[in-house]
DNA sequence: AGGTTGTGTGAAAACGTTTACGTTCCGCGC
DNA sequence: GCGCGGAACGTAAACGTTTTCACACAACCT
C-alpha cells in the first residue's frame, strides 16, 4: 500500500492537517514543524494522492483535449502548443482521439467528467447540440476551429478565409488569370472558407466566373488525380490551387509526369505549410498556419476562462481568429517571402 | 453544482448504493429498478465523478506518457500508436512532455500519482537510480527506447542496431566498400546503437578499419556540413550512411551543389523513413521504424502488467525489441524494395 | 409450521485529502 | 489578576463514489 497523509501525521507527531497545511505552505505551522514535516514526508516518499485530492478542492490540474485525430502534422503541432502552454501553467494534458463517430465523442466527452478542469474541444461532431446535449454546463471549453457560431462557448478559429483570399491575390497579382481550385472532403469547415476566400478574391478582381473548384479528399492521390483534370481542361489553367499542400503535391507529379513546368507553365500553391512543402521541387508555395499557436493561445483562453470568477461571465470577445502567413517558394513563380497576416 | 449520485437516488426512491450498482452493471438489482434508475440517471444527466471513483476502485482508467519532446514526426506517431491501443481498451492518456532537465521530469512523475494506473516512460532522464528515486514502486512501468538495463521494469527498445547492420549490410551487397556514418547528439543511445550496427557490418565484412564516422547533430544542417566533409575525403567515399533522415537530406543538398551523382557516385541513405523521405530528389532509401507499432505495443505491455495479480511477477520477458524495416528506394542505386525484419 | 436458502435493497464504512471550527496556550493591556 | 486576541495545532466534516454487511421478505424444503 502506498503512504498517505496518516502516515506522515504519525511518524511526525502531528494531526493530518498540519501536514497538509505544512506540505501546502498554508501557513498555521511553526517553521520548525513545517521542517520537521518536509523532512518525513521526503523520507517516506509520500506524494499526496491527486484523486483524493481533487475530490474536495474540485481542481484536477488537468486540461482535456479533444481531437479527431492524430495523424499528421497538424496535431502533432497542436498538442505541441497546447502541452507548452499547459507546462508553463503547470498543467496536464489528457488527451482523447480517434473518436469516429458522434457517439464516440460523445462517451470521450463524458468521462472527461471530474477529470479535467476544462476542454479544449475540436472535432467535426462538436455542433451546438451535441455540446448542448453532452457537455455539463460548468466545464470551460474552448472550441478550435470547429466553427461553430455560439455565444455560449468561446472558440479559436483559423483565419482559412483570409489565407485563401491572400494566396489567391498573389496569384492574380503575378498575372495568372485561370486559376483553378482543388476542394478537400465535402463536411469540412476549413475547405469551405479555403474556398470562399479564393471565390472571394476572384470575384473582387471581377474573375468570379472563371472560378473552377475541382473535387479532392486532402490525399496526395486525389491532388494527382485533380491535376489531370486540370491538364485536359482547355483553355488550360495557369494557376492551380491546392486545399492543402499534400494535394498541391500530388499534383506536382502530375505535371511532372506530363512533362508541363512549374511554375512556368503552370504555378502550383498548397495550404498548411507542411514540413515537406519546402522539400518538394520546385519548393512549394503556400499558406503557414501557426499551429502550435493557435494550441497556445487556445490553452491561455481556456485558463483564462478556468480562472475567471464565476459570475464574471460572458467573455469579452467568444470568437477569435488566428491568422496565417503566405509563403512564397519556387512553385508559383514569386521571390520565396513569408508575408505574415494578423 | 452538478448532480451526483444522491440527486439520481433521491429522484428514483432508492439508495446510493442501488443506483452505483444499477449503473455498474453489477446485479443484484430487479431489471424493473434498474430501468428506472438508468432513466431517471439520464434525464439528470448524471455523470460519475471520476476522481470520487477512483479514489475507492483504485482505477483511475488512465494511463500517463512521459516523452522528452513532442517536436516532429516521431513522437506525433508514437503518440499515435499509444492512443489507437488505449482508446481499444477505453483507457484515457495523460501526457506530459518537454521536461528540459531531470528535476522537471521527477516533478512530472510524481504528479502522475494517483492519476494514473501504469507509466509509459521514454526520457533521456529515465536511468535506474531516477527511476527508484522517484517512481512509487507499486505503478506499473514501462520504458520506451530508454536503453536501461534492468529486470525491474519492462522496457522496449527499437532494434537499432539490427537496423543499421542491414542498411549497412545492404550498401555493401551493392558493391559500395567506402561507407562513411553521419553521427548524431553523442548522449543518444539509438545514435550509439545505429553506430554500432554500421561498425559491426563492416567488421564482418573484412572492412572494419575503413570505418569513418563524422559528427552530426540530427539536423539538416549538420548533414549538410558532413556531406562537404565527405566530399573533401580522399579517396572520395562511395556511400553516405547519415544517422537520420534530415541529415540524409542535408547531405543530399551538399551532393547536388557540388554536382556530385547521387547514387551513382555516391549512394545516400538514411534512419527513421520520415514522410519526406519519399519526396526528395533522389527518393531517400532508409530505415523504417514502425513508431505508431511500437507505441501500441508499450502499451498493451503496460496493459498487461496492470491486469496481472501483483503475486504474479516477473514479467516472463523484461526487455522486448521492436524491428525495423529496411525501404530501399532510389538514392542507393537499388531497387525499391521494403524488407520487414523481425 | 419452522428452518433454510436466496434475492433485492438500504445503511454505513471506506478511500485520502482539505478546511471550517475548536481548543489550548501564551503574551499583553487594563 | 483578569479578560482578550492571536498563533499553533487538533478534530471532524466534507467531497462522491463503491462495497461490505445487515436486513426484510419470499420461496423452498423437510
Amino acid at each position: 500500500m502506498s503512504v498517505t497523509i496518516k502516515d506522515v501525521a504519525r511518524m511526525a507527531n502531528v494531526s493530518v492537517a498540519s501536514v497538509s497545511r505544512a506540505l501546502n505552505g498554508h501557513g498555521g505551522v511553526t517553521a520548525e514543524t513545517q521542517k520537521r514535516i518536509r523532512e518525513v514526508a521526503a523520507r517516506l516518499r509520500y506524494v499526496p494522492h491527486n484523486a483524493a485530492r481533487s475530490l474536495i478542492t474540485r481542481r484536477t490540474q488537468t486540461i482535456g483535449a479533444l481531437l479527431p485525430d492524430l495523424h499528421g502534422a497538424f496535431f502533432s503541432e497542436l498538442i505541441r502548443g497546447i502541452d507548452l502552454a499547459a507546462r508553463a501553467r503547470g498543467l496536464y494534458m489528457l488527451v482523447s482521439s480517434s473518436h469516429g463517430d458522434a457517439t464516440e465523442a460523445a462517451i470521450a466527452l463524458r468521462a472527461m467528467q471530474g477529470r479535467v478542469d476544462g476542454l479544449l474541444v475540436m472535432s467535426p461532431h462538436a455542433d451546438e447540440a451535441f455540446l448542448d446535449e453532452n457537455l455539463p454546463i460548468v466545464l470551460p471549453t474552448v472550441l478550435i476551429n470547429s466553427h461553430v457560431r455560439s455565444d455560449r462557448h468561446a472558440s479559436l478559429d483559423v483565419d482559412d478565409f483570409g489565407g485563401a483570399r491572400a494566396m489567391t491575390e498573389h496569384l492574380l497579382g503575378l498575372g495568372r488569370k485561370r486559376i483553378v481550385f482543388i476542394a478537400g472532403p465535402q463536411v469540412n469547415h476549413d475547405v469551405q472558407e479555403r474556398c470562399r476566400g479564393y471565390r472571394e478574391a476572384l470575384t473582387k478582381a471581377g474573375l468570379g466566373e472563371r472560378a473552377v473548384v475541382l473535387p479532392g479528399d486532402f490525399t496526395e492521390e486525389s491532388g494527382y488525380h485533380a491535376g489531370k483534370q486540370a491538364l485536359a481542361m482547355v483553355p488550360r489553367p495557369d494557376a492551380i490551387f491546392a486545399a492543402n499542400d499534400m494535394m498541391a503535391i500530388g499534383c506536382l507529379s502530375a505535371l511532372a509526369e506530363a512533362k508541363v513546368r512549374t511554375p512556368e507553365d503552370i504555378a502550383v500553391v498548397g495550404f498548411d505549410d507542411i514540413p515537406m512543402a519546402r522539400y518538394v521541387t520546385p519548393p512549394l508555395t503556400t499558406v503557414r498556419i501557426r499551429i502550435a499557436e493557435l494550441g497556445e493561445a487556445a490553452l491561455e483562453r481556456l485558463v483564462g476562462m478556468i480562472e475567471a470568477p464565476e459570475d464574471e461571465n460572458p467573455a469579452p470577445e467568444p470568437r477569435v481568429v488566428v491568422g496565417t502567413e503566405l509563403v512564397v517558394r519556387a512553385s508559383c513563380g514569386g521571390n520565396d517571402t513569408v508575408r505574415r497576416r494578423a
